[in-house]
DNA sequence: GTCTATACCCCGATAGAC
DNA sequence: GTCTATCGGGGTATAGAC
């Protein structure tokens, strides 16, 4: 019996992902606003009212494919975390570019699982809290990078508008207590930026103005680098430099 | 005659605004790619065919939609590099500011025109020539900004990555011959970071992480303005600095 | 869990009368 | 330039048989 379970959970669990893998041919055909379990069902040769067996909504199709789409991303980040370009283990600017370029690469693979998650929102949909920890993932992977800078080598902290002071240490409060304040406030702006990048080449933006787009990346992120205090083989020597 | 053509024009023109008007509202409610010329001539006490002698197809009002965005955001960012916060005309920093905020604000206020234009393609429609224009001009503004500010006072020429180099010259050639390559790599990719900061906020990345959303906004475009070389009132006394 | 059938909607685009 | 009518699609979601 606990057999029979396990084969019907097994069948389950394939039906489910062939059904994701095809709604995911569908968002890059038709875009997630006309995703539809219909066309999804006519491909995989079922009839749609079989699929609400699967997912009690058009809606909760795509709460998976965005679910699914940030972990891959967040996956991405986090291996490329783990080894770096460089093999020195203190090279956290090495660290930086091999995520940011991770993050690029993943976004530029799977174009329209990026436009779900990181484009406009889908229009009548409202994102359930299934998504918020997903969706955060990328953040805590430059959050960790950050905090090993910061642990080993110390970060040159950027300075901080007085205007911005206070929301700076809330979300220190909020996302990392252990960093400074103006670090923070710079990573989150780094973070919004790096994925202004990533989303103008994609969604075109690019055309006719940027050819070499990794090597304008590249530079760019390096720069974001700097600004959040990484040091990349520099020593401080600068008022704001903290030790570890 | 001339009249009574006058009179009809002015109708179409009329009619023509009411279409566009009403095609913004569905925007608004259902997003770009469900846009439906049905749903507009209903909503306008007309049937749909009528439509057709106004716009020959779905794609072509979406285009005249797009169109009028960039011309939107374009309208703000020039008039707001015209007058700046702060009197003294030099303050170059100032007019970066007041710009880069314009277009926030324009965004903010019109976030569906907003996603239409910087957010995911609409899947389906592909551009035409027609809009290329027009989505250049917020980039035209920030250039022209940048070249007053080296013609005035120069600029604080940011470092070039090596292998950036000939992509730098080419933009340059492209965009502004008078400009240094380095700083021309930096506006370009300083501009896809701003529209990064709009569109986190805008898109509900910053949902749950940053509240002051202003303040956050105004930092990182003043570090963006620092970054293209703009100098705020210092003197270089930098080894890359450019006179006027 | 899959099927058929159904209720009740939506769309783009065109033809031809007025 | 607006209308009716039409072609030929599309969709979500449910009921009920098997």
């Amino acid at each position: 019996m606990s057999t029979i379970r396990g084969a019907r959970e097994r069948a389950r669990i394939e039906v489910t992902a062939a059904i994701k893998d095809e709604a995911r041919k569908q968002l890059a055909a038709e875009g997630a606003a006309k995703l539809s379990l219909r066309a999804v069902a006519r491909e995989l040769g079922m009839v749609s009212s079989a699929l609400y067996r699967y997912f009690p909504s058009r809606d909760d199709l795509l709460t998976a494919l965005i679910v699914d789409a940030y972990d891959a991303v967040g996956d991405v980040a986090e291996a490329a975390r783990g080894k770096s370009d460089d093999p020195a283990a203190t090279a956290h600017t090495a660290r930086w570019t091999a995520v940011t370029c991770a993050v690029r690469g993943w976004a530029l693979a799977h174009p329209h699982e990026y436009a779900l998650i990181y484009g406009s929102p889908v229009p009548g949909y409202t994102a359930p809290q299934d998504t918020v920890g997903p969706a955060s993932r990328v953040g805590q992977v430059l959050i960790a990078l950050v905090r090993d800078a910061h642990r080993a080598d110390g970060l040159a902290v950027p300075p901080l508008a007085a205007e911005l002071r206070p929301e700076a240490a809330r979300m220190a409060a909020d996302l990392a207590p252990d960093l400074p304040p103006a670090v923070v406030a710079s990573l989150v702006s780094a973070w919004a930026q790096l994925f202004g990048l990533i989303s103008f080449e994609l969604f075109g933006q690019f055309n006719r103005v940027v050819e070499a787009r990794e090597q304008l990346f590249r530079h760019a992120v390096h720069e974001l680098g700097r600004s959040v205090g990484l040091l990349d083989g520099r020593t401080p020597a600068r008022p704001g430099a903290t030790g570890a």
